[in-house]
DNA sequence: CCATCATATAAATATTAGTTTATATAAATT
DNA sequence: AATTTATATAAACTAATATTTATATGATGG
């Protein structure tokens, strides 16, 4: 809505890992469990949470659902706040 | 530490709120208490939380204390945040 | 059609984080 | 020195959010 619900979204650690794991290209769910090592029904949850705020889409194939980012805007801010926080230096 | 932090620091709606307004210049925590219309510890307390993260930093004055934006990168990466969510239609 | 694999959903629980309330400190003004 | 003004801190409370656990759905292959 006002810039903050979607930067909430973006913040947990969790979501901005799986996010940045797309940033290379569509993925599975299955993919996704196994690399960030969480379990999947977390992961699920973390993908309903950023397709709600319609920051990831989904694309059935067979029995898989492939996820990626919703769109190249939304790609390249997230590229932002990664090269930007790697400048800045934060304590927290 | 890892981009992370900076963002879940930067995205709770009255934190959000206190950065937009020092964006405008330092500023004194009464005057933000004035501005955002919010409880004056709550105020103090989200500026601690600022601070801790390095995000904002602040000079006394008298028995006031002004309160900034501790750097020009991170303001540019407030403006473009705010930017780029203004673009970016988002449903959350 | 039964078993399996991939994903989703829901309820229960745990954790984190924000807000309020009360109080303390510290500078300035009388 | 006492009072007022500005800010900070800490504890208690509340609310939001993440995680786990258990189970359901839905597609595919035998």
């Amino acid at each position: 809505m006002n810039g903050i619900g979607l930067l909430r979204c973006i913040c947990d650690e969790a979501r901005f890992e799986i996010l940045t794991m797309l940033q290379d290209g569509e993925s599975s769910v299955g993919e996704l469990v196994y690399k960030t090592g969480k379990d999947q029904p977390l992961v699920s949850h973390h993908l309903r949470t950023l397709k709600r705020c319609g920051i990831v889409r989904s694309r059935d194939e067979g029995k898989r659902v492939m996820y990626s980012i919703s769109s190249p805007q939304l790609s390249a801010l997230i590229a932002d706040i990664t090269a930007a926080s790697k400048k800045i230096p934060v304590l927290c």
